[in-house]
DNA sequence: TGCAGTGTTGCTTC
DNA sequence: CGAAGCAACACTGC
């Protein structure tokens, strides 16, 4: 369940090492995965020979840009990896020449396959098979970005723009945050822990929020955001780093999958409700 | 055993 | 128009 801070990390890693380098070739045993252009024949003639001139992300979406007009979107929805090492087919199905890190729960679930100029491939793992690729040219690319909420993280997202944001969207803060059309790569685990460091109850309505309230969300999330990006994203899921390393949020993550713990601020025990379908985590005494 | 839970997006329904 | 519900899928845990 990759988040901005693991779709960062990602982004991050793979500038490293996959920049400039052109895609051989590419194959896949479930089609339906790539939903432009139409058939993955096509797919295929198109990506083959294409130099990675940029990498970049917008939301929880990763996208190469190619010379010329085309651009490869990646979202990885609940379940997508994106790894980067050596794998032989076997039987049907991809085995990684160094198993190493990664557990059966990924290599098992390998559905698409990138051949690089470098002899190395970009695999994408995906247990539950949600995650989207489309091969776009810009046109069509900014149609699909258009929906999305601005950057949390961009400099020129201020806290006068975050209100706006937010005044403009009904409903409780947990499911507004979370909310891509408002703003842009929050997801489960940190709307629970910026509302957590903000002290705010995750069903307080948004319009009942003070502005010193808003605020304290604003500047948590500018802190957590980033703090998340430098220890390399989560772990508590299966998320990996495209060398199959976990990430390194484990040890500052205070509520989510924390039921029955309890708060380190306060010592109460962290409470689990449902909220809009999703598991919500909260300190029900220091968060109001 | 079977069924709810997991968590993201987009489509359908009201 | 908006919100709510559900499907896409597969495995875990009760």
């Amino acid at each position: 369940m990759p988040e901005l801070p693991e779709v960062e990390t990602t982004v991050l890693d793979l500038r490293k090492k996959v920049l400039n380098r052109t895609f051989l070739d590419v194959w896949t045993d479930f089609p339906k995965m790539i939903k432009l252009p139409n058939s993955f024949e096509q797919f295929k003639r198109e990506i083959k020979g294409e130099k990675i001139e940029k990498i970049w992300r917008r939301g929880k979406n990763i996208l190469f840009d190619f010379s010329g007009d085309k651009t490869l979107l990646i979202h990885q929805k609940l379940t997508g990896h994106l790894l980067l090492g050596y794998w032989i087919l076997d039987n049907g199905y991809w085995r990684p020449k160094n198993p190493g890190l990664l557990g059966e729960r990924i290599n098992t679930y390998i559905h698409l396959l990138f051949t690089l100029d470098n002899g190395k491939m970009l695999v994408l793992s995906d247990l539950r098979k949600f995650a989207k690729v489309e091969l776009l040219d810009k046109k069509t690319l900014e149609k699909e970005l258009i929906s999305l909420g601005p950057e949390p993280l961009e400099k020129g997202f201020t806290f006068e723009r975050f209100k706006e944001c937010l005044s403009e969207k009904k409903g409780r803060i947990k499911q507004v945050l979370m909310d891509q059309k408002v703003i842009a790569g929050i997801g489960n685990i940190y709307s629970d822990e910026i509302l957590w460091q903000a002290k705010i109850h995750p069903f307080k309505e948004t319009k009942q929020l003070r502005d010193e309230e808003i605020k304290k969300i604003y500047d948590t999330m500018r802190e957590i955001l980033p703090k998340a990006i430098g220890v390399g994203g989560e772990s508590i899921s299966d998320f990996r780093r495209i060398s199959g390393e976990k990430g390194g949020f484990d040890s500052l993550r205070k509520v989510y999958r924390r039921e029955g713990e309890k708060c380190s601020r306060c010592g109460t025990i962290i409470k689990r409700l449902k909220l809009d379908g999703r598991s919500a985590h909260f300190c029900p005494m220091c968060q109001v």
